[in-house]
Parts: C-alpha cells; sequence; structure tokens
DNA sequence: TGATCGCGGCAGCGAGCAAC
DNA sequence: GTTGCTCGCTGCCGCGATCA
C-alpha cells in the first residue's frame, strides 16, 4: 500500500468536491488532524478501518494487496495451516478415523477442497473438516463448511468408496487467546453449527453416533524457521516489581 | 485553511495465573 | 485441558494549542 499515493488521492478527490478538511472529517465520523494525517501519506499511523471511512465518504474504495518475495508469502500462508491440518490428523487417527487430507471436488458447479475427509467405520460416519488458521469470516466459514459437508457424502462414495449414515462438521482453530476471543464473540452463531466443544468434541470422534458438529481448538507446533531462534516478535509480558511493606 | 505537536483516554492484544 | 480473569504494553485517535 503506498502511502503517498493514497494521501493523494484522498486530496484529489476531497478537492474535486471542493470540501475542506473539516468536511471530510466530518462526513467519515474522524478528526481534521488525521485527514491531514492521510493526506500527507503518512497513514502507518492510522487504522484501515478509518482509511476505509476516509474512501467510503469519497465514495471511493481502499484495496488492500499484501506482498513479499513473490509467491513465498502463499507458502508462509500454507504452512501454518499446514500445521494444523497435521495436528488435526493425529488427533483424529488416534481416535480410530481413517482421514484424506485435502480432497479436491467439482460437482455441479461448486468446486474447492475439504481440509480433511474422514471416515470412522465403527459407526459408518463421515466427517468434513475445516481448519483454519485464522478465523476471519465466520459467516464465511459457516456457508463454506456447510456446503463441503453437504457433498461430502457424495465425494466419499465416488472417491473412496465411503458409504457414510451419518455426515458431521468439525471445525478446527489454532489454541490461543485471540481465536478464543473471536469464538467467545460470535458464540451465539458458532454454538448452532458446533454446539460440542473441547472435551465434548473429543468424546464424540472416539464415539461418533450421531451427527454432530463440534469446534476444537488445537496446539499448533511452532515451524522449523521460527523455533529457538533469537530475538523473536513474539511479546514477553514483563512483571511489575512487587513492592512489600512490612 | 492546513500542518504539526504533545497529551491523555481508550481498546485490543499477548501472556500469566488460578480455579475447575 | 479449559475457562475466565487480570496485567502490562501498544497503537489509535481526539483534542487543544500553535504556527505558517
Amino acid at each position: 500500500m503506498d502511502g503517498r499515493r493514497i494521501g493523494r488521492v484522498v486530496r484529489v478527490l476531497r478537492h474535486r468536491l471542493c470540501w475542506r478538511q473539516l468536511d471530510l472529517a466530518g462526513r467519515a465520523g474522524l478528526s481534521q488532524s488525521l485527514v491531514s494525517l492521510i493526506e500527507r501519506g503518512h497513514i502507518e499511523a492510522v487504522a484501515v478501518g478509518k482509511l476505509e471511512a476516509v474512501l467510503r465518504a469519497l465514495d471511493a474504495d481502499l484495496v488492500l494487496l499484501a506482498r513479499w518475495r513473490g509467491g513465498d508469502l502463499d507458502r508462509l500462508l500454507d504452512e501454518a495451516h499446514a500445521r494444523l491440518v497435521g495436528v488435526a490428523v493425529e488427533l483424529l487417527t488416534a481416535a480410530g478415523w481413517a482421514v484424506e487430507v485435502e480432497v479436491t471436488y467439482a460437482v455441479d458447479f461448486e468446486q474447492g477442497s475439504i481440509d480433511i475427509l474422514a471416515w470412522h467405520s465403527g459407526s459408518a460416519a463421515l466427517l468434513a473438516v475445516e481448519v483454519k488458521s485464522e478465523l476471519v469470516s465466520v459467516e464465511e466459514t459457516l456457508r463454506r463448511h456447510d456446503a463441503k459437508a453437504r457433498l461430502a457424502a457424495r465425494i466419499a462414495v465416488e472417491r473412496f468408496g465411503w458409504r457414510g449414515r451419518t455426515v458431521a462438521r468439525l471445525l478446527v482453530l489454532p489454541e490461543g487467546t485471540t481465536p478464543r476471543r473471536r469464538v467467545a464473540r460470535h458464540d451465539a452463531v458458532l454454538a448452532r453449527a458446533y454446539p460440542l466443544r473441547s472435551i465434548d468434541a473429543r468424546a464424540w470422534l472416539s464415539a461418533p453416533t450421531t451427527a454432530q458438529g463440534s469446534l476444537v481448538f488445537l496446539p499448533s507446533p511452532p515451524s522449523n524457521r521460527a523455533r529457538g531462534r533469537s530475538g523473536s516478535p513474539t511479546r514477553k509480558r514483563v512483571r511489575r516489581a512487587v513492592t512489600r511493606s512490612i
């Protein structure tokens, strides 16, 4: 994102409308200082949401594009996802499931891939597993997971000969404060799709008699690159020294 | 009219911790 | 292992003052 270019765009569009910075600030719900900051290209100090508000007020759109060493960024993003998939596969196989990873499909007008398609022969149960290294949009996740679960039975028969009596859903998220907070924030919606959590979910995996929706948090092992590196950006909490009065 | 600066309030985050 | 809370840190942003 080129801050100077965005600043110039904001200024040109504002001038086109014959507005002062104060006018634009009022319409975007921000302060004049912030508009000035943006127009001078110092967008590193401005929240993306505020930038969007300014551009919306000018009837323009903000498009973000992240780049890093060409294709390496995709590899990096996949890495976190792949690690989580690995942990989920271990959990499922330990619970007696046969698994297939990254099952691609093109059925009717729908195409995509199921992160993990699992089969429990003892219960004739199918499981469509969605692995999210980051829960960005709850609605989008639910919509896509639902679509995959709908197609899972058909794909399982055609590709692997698994004839499931039931098709369940499992959402896998990384262990951590942020994912847990995000889930808590959208619990009303998520609880409908994934009523089983933590211990209950793990118990269900061992005996999947009914088609249930489950959600589990799994620890994602650190990558080889990040492991043991000094000067990692991880924040360390510094405890304030406790002074005791006698 | 716009740019710049300092100050302070607030929210969000990661991490630690205790209870269960 | 899970959950809920607190703590400390950081960044965002409004506000007022000042200057060109």
